[in-house]
DNA sequence: CATGAATGAGCTTTCATTCAT
DNA sequence: CATGAATGAAAGCTCATTCAT
């Protein structure tokens, strides 16, 4: 048996740690290497679902530009399903991570919240690909069972945000009457959904937009005097 | 010659406005029930395109849900593009006139901006299943030189309120430092994503959800004394 | 029970002569209008046919271009096939006549058999669609039963012709080192052939075809002193 | 990059010169087998078009023949349509050839005629299907624009036939009132449709053929004594 | 006679996946 | 690890034909 991991296609710790554990049993680091490639390929494929989509993407497709065989891709995962499922795990572990460290720093929840959203755009360039599917794919994916842990993470990070937005309305630094889950949903659709037209060598980088929408979020388009 | 329209899904002025020729004609009334069966078939496939997405709805789904064989839809569509075709443009062709009649009224730029968050929020329980496509789907059927025409329509949008927006700048109504583009983009997504999750039957209709995103669009969620 | 022919798709002798049975039948005439309603349909297939081929050619397409729609075409014959049946039929019926009178007139080899050449060139513009189906697509109608009459039909003309160069053999016209049955053929394929190429409208209409071939046949192209 | 051709359906010219650049590789071996096995598919392809018709002719057809299921066909190639491509290619192919050289060997227009007759005769056996299907489906097939080389190819043969028959009555070998172009179409369509009756068992095989026709063409039917 | 709706069988093609080599 | 061949299920679509109205 090798290292190679072909069974549910979610990142063991290690993995994600960087601390392979694979090159630690394995003098020639071979499994390093593999893994490099697999990495490649999942590469490969995210921009291919990015920019046609999750099912207009064939294994083909992810074949062809890799420059191997279809079935070879079998070798490294064990289903197309088992891809995305990488892609988007990679995603929801990073944002998680970067989450919980800003509700730790604390802060009050208008800091607390202007960095959740700067994060959120932050994932924008190097999760493209993970947000794209999550955009226009999840209405498909959804459907399979596999993917309910993507459902749990969500609502994880809904009862974070909800939670700060409270805690501002309670300490009287926002409105009262604007409904906390309603306007975290509104955020977060806002946010994510600008993957579909953001183009990071435009006019704004991912900070520039995210500074554009705290502003327009914590005091309206209106003029204040 | 028949009634039958099969040629390019688009829908003819006439059925557009509501005085409906067909009607006039009734007198064989075949015309009539024809364009009724055809509407039905319509609605079967838009609630299917809108909860399973386009690309996963067969069109063997669509038939079985209207009881016939998928054979038979060809007596009716000449393609499953021409289906979601007359979807979209019925939505679009609606907006379209809803947001000109807006626009025709006049009055302070805040409150023709609002009445355009009223028209979209509004078309979210008559046109749910195109505007379902359109965030799930259009990725995948942007491809198509058929759809070409949304992206024109979709550029007029983008057209009139910007100009909204710049009106409001311009009269010192809206702050300086936003931009009037990104502005729009934000707006319109967070708007359309709501179909997501929008449920006419819960807390909020469409109408309060619009009062509560105008509120939130106009002032922020700070509190201003 | 009206007069209009659904059965067996092959004229009845007094439908080939003219001399129409329904006319008598019926005072008002409306079964010989049938009749030619039915030829007419029947003359737009046969275009059909030779410019499409028959299997490419749909029953909508001859609906259409009658003007009405495919199911209402069943009214009038009860199969595709017995509409080129009655194509085929009346070709057959008409080649066998003018064979027949041709062999009555008597004379040299000779002239009988540039008679029959001439009689088959002469078909090419009046028969030219079932002439052209007899060439595109006899390859796939021959597997059909109902066209087995074809078959013996032809095997007719052949022993026919086979009979004039037998005669011309022996009465030394003829080179007697020439296969009859091949000769035959060959003379058969060559004229029938050239629908597919053949111009009424071009420098050679079906006349001079005829002379410029009967030449070759006979004398071949070489010059003889 | 692999070897197997699924591109253009055309032979590349080491496949049809026999000096088989793929034996190079047999090394492996597999680029070779692989090729083998593609000829047996399109072997089994052309025979069932032979009979049948290319219309007439499913893929399910040819996939049973060749004992797999039809979806595997489309492992070897890109559609129906470019196996047939490839048996008229390697026809017209090799027929150019032939042609050529025969031109090359020059001599009296007689010999040079004589020697493309006899070319054209001698393919009706190896390559009687393509053969078919050109005089049964091309009318279908003509409709495709992949297959517009085959009226190129068919013109350059046309005006190397014609030029031997200007030849001949130049110097006087031919007679002078037959039409040269005329005279070329019913040699090659007397030849070519000979292949729907011809059996190479029989009496005559294609030399006894293709001498036969020559006498005829030559010096006609007529005794001359 | 014609319509309009439907049938039912079949078509070519696609595609994720498997597996012996 | 990769290939090449195949599977098997399903896809969108076509078409001759039927039949109640």
């Amino acid at each position: 048996m090798t290292t190679t991991r072909k069974d549910n296609g979610r990142p063991r710790a290690d993995a994600r740690t960087g601390t392979s554990g694979g090159a630690r049993r394995r003098a020639k680091g071979s499994s390093t290497l593999a893994s490099e490639r697999r990495e490649h390929l999942v590469k490969l494929a995210a921009e291919l679902f990015a920019e046609k989509g999750y099912q207009a993407t064939t294994v083909r497709n992810i074949a062809d530009e890799a420059g191997i065989l279809s079935g070879s891709l079998y070798h490294h995962f064990d289903s197309k399903e088992s891809i995305v499922d990488e892609i988007l795990t990679s995603f929801f572990d990073e944002l998680a991570a970067a989450n919980q460290a800003a509700l730790a720093e604390g802060g009050e929840p208008r800091e607390v919240l202007s960095e959740l959203v700067r994060i959120c755009f932050g994932t924008l360039v190097p999760h493209r690909a993970a947000i794209m599917v999550l955009q226009n794919d999840w209405n498909y994916l959804k459907q399979f069972d596999r993917f309910d842990y993507l459902n749990k993470a969500e609502a994880e990070t809904e009862r974070l945000w909800v939670g700060q937005i409270k805690r501002g309305q309670e300490s009287g630094l926002f409105r009262e009457d604007i409904d906390p889950k309603l306007t975290y949903r509104m955020i977060r659709d806002t946010i994510w959904v600008t993957v579909r037209w953001f183009q990071p060598e435009g006019r704004l980088d991912a900070d520039g937009l995210a500074d554009h929408y705290i502003k327009v979020l914590f005091d309206g388009i209106s003029q204040h005097r």
